[in-house]
RNA sequence: GGCGCGUUGGUCAAGUGGUUAAGACACCGCCCUUUCACGGCGGCUUCAUGGGUUCGAAUCCCAUACGCGUCACCA
């Protein structure tokens, strides 16, 4: 047997929005094939006309470049079985439903939509038109009626395929629809398209969505019928989201962000949120490594490390990987990106944009948390003398009441020239020697009464760094009034 | 309701008959420290339940429970 090249294959519907999940399946379909050496194709699926979204295709092109899933082939790549979009491929399908029914395995269906041909309480069709006699069939046709070509299943017996996840998965033939192959609009369905497009597209792999298993028997009497070989499946499990009473269900837009756009428009990098993912129900199962490059994940995936079970999306997991991606980052790169999130500044902040930068990098999860970080900096919070207690470091407002006016003093006989951290630091560093006082309790009271804040970025000469000596001393002056007028 | 799939800590998970049941996130504590964060150290908490099989079961079998999916001219 000869060793067959590797193909997966992406097929979303153009709806305009990438679930997470979405982005998951299409990750391991260009993982594996990357991993295997072979081939990750894209095909769009918009064979809904009523569900079409304006610019679906350029919003999926767009996504999978920020993910870094390069498709080989595709609409706007091109390949050896295009076109890649099925609304293009009508007669392809309509000759192959044909072929279907000429060959016994499918049939004409004229019935009415609106017409209820359900059985029994939960639906499922009742085969009215199997075994319509040919001159009705004909008559129908001559007329051009309108029909849908349903295929025929058999009555009896099961129905077996395998899943490399879940091995073998039997389902008895009578569970089994005649479903639907071509619309009464001349559009397949995407049972009957994934089919012969999978097929004709040379595609060995397919991994989708768990929801698919129940319907897959249905897939492999097609491709008994048609006489072609059945490629490998995989069906994935869900991604969950966790409900505000604990439990859990598919992850969906009650959970907050479901979608990649969600996401990076929070303020995760894209690289980082692909990580996440790939870890949401795989395991690398050689080694204990979190941090993965997209060619890592190529290099180190395989099929045996995907799991059977859903799993729940963890923002706070995302968060800390988010996290090792921004330390990992270099601090100019990171100011620039960290930029676009800081909205409207003002000048003193503008101009020291890089330190301010450097002090938030350890301590986000995500950019979407710089306006909240930072606003202490623009506007001064409101006083609150409760701050300047602090137990560890001695801390009391008298001690404060006290310290202020000094330290203050000192603070506005450095020069405009030595107004930096080192500088700030040193002098400080000095001033508490001599007055044999507790770092911690300068540091304290005058972080406090410039951010008028608990917990800042960066600590006191930091900030006092970054906003300016001007601005600095208003901040003291009045925190130092404030605590004055108790 | 039929059919199908799933079930290791709060979360992601390793584990495939014999382990002190890895590791990570979160949480808690300690250290470091001009606060917080970073970093370091430590702690907490798990095999859904009940029966088997076996000298021995998270691992194999059977039930039960719970969760999820599916039963469209949607994908």
């Amino acid at each position: 047997m000869t060793e067959q090249r590797v193909r997966t294959r992406f097929a979303p519907s153009p709806t305009g929005y990438m679930h997470i999940g979405n982005l998951r399946t299409a990750l391991y379909g260009y993982l594996y094939a990357k991993a295997q050496k072979g081939d990750f194709i894209l095909r769009i699926e918009d064979t809904d006309r009523t569900r079409y979204v304006a610019d679906a295709v350029d919003f999926i092109n767009r996504t999978l470049e920020l993910a870094k899933i390069v498709p080989d082939e595709g609409p706007d790549i091109g390949g050896d079985c295009g076109p890649y979009i099925q609304s293009e491929r009508m007669d392809i399908y309509k000759k192959y439903a044909e072929e279907l029914v000429a060959s016994g395995h499918a049939y004409y269906c004229f019935c009415d939509p609106d017409e209820d041909h359900s059985v029994g309480q939960f639906g499922g069709y009742d085969r009215t038109c199997r075994d319509l006699p040919q001159e009705v069939i004909d008559e129908h046709l001559k007329n051009g009626d309108p029909y849908v070509i349903r295929q025929k299943m058999p009555l009896s017996g099961e129905t077996t395929f395998f899943d490399v996840l879940h091995g073998n998965i039997t389902i008895p033939n009578e569970e089994l629809e005649d479903q639907v192959l071509l619309k009464r609009d001349g559009m397949p369905t995407y049972n009957f398209a994934n089919v012969i497009d999978d097929h004709l597209m040379g595609i060995t792999h397919i991994m989708r969505g768990a929801e698919f298993i129940t319907s897959t028997p249905k897939y492999n009497l097609l491709y008994q019928a048609y006489g072609w070989e059945t490629p490998t499946f995989i069906h994935l499990a869900p991604v969950m989201g966790k409900n505000e009473d604990g439990s859990v269900s598919k992850l969906s837009k009650r959970h907050g962000a479901t979608s990649f756009d969600d996401l990076v428009n929070m303020g995760y990098l894209p690289e980082a949120i692909v990580n996440y993912v790939a870890l949401l129900g795989w395991n690398p199962k050689t080694t204990n490594q979190e941090i993965f490059s997209m060619d890592e994940l190529i290099a180190h995936f395989s099929l045996e490390g995907l799991s059977k079970s859903p799993a729940v999306f963890d923002y706070d997991k995302l968060g800390w990987i988010n996290g090792e991606y921004f330390k990992a980052m270099d601090d100019a790169v990171f100011a620039k990106k960290a930029h676009d999130f800081a909205g409207s500044l003002p000048d003193y902040l503008e101009a020291n944009w890089e330190s301010l930068a450097a002090l938030l990098k350890t301590r986000l999860t995500r950019f979407g948390e710089i306006a909240d970080e930072i606003s202490f900096l623009i506007d001064m919070p409101a006083f609150d003398a409760e701050l300047y207690v602090n137990k560890r470091n001695k801390v009391t407002v008298e001690k404060a009441v006290e310290l202020l006016p000094t330290l203050i003093e000192l603070i506005e006989k450095v020069d405009e020239s030595e107004w930096n951290n080192d500088s700030l630091y040193a002098k400080l560093e000095a001033f508490i020697e001599e007055k044999e006082l507790k770092k911690g309790l300068v540091m304290w009271v005058l972080r406090i009464a410039v951010a008028g804040q608990k917990v800042t970025p960066g600590g006191a000469t930091e900030l006092l760094a970054l906003l300016g000596k001007k601005i600095s001393l208003e901040r003291l002056k009045k925190s130092l009034a404030n605590l004055q007028n108790l």
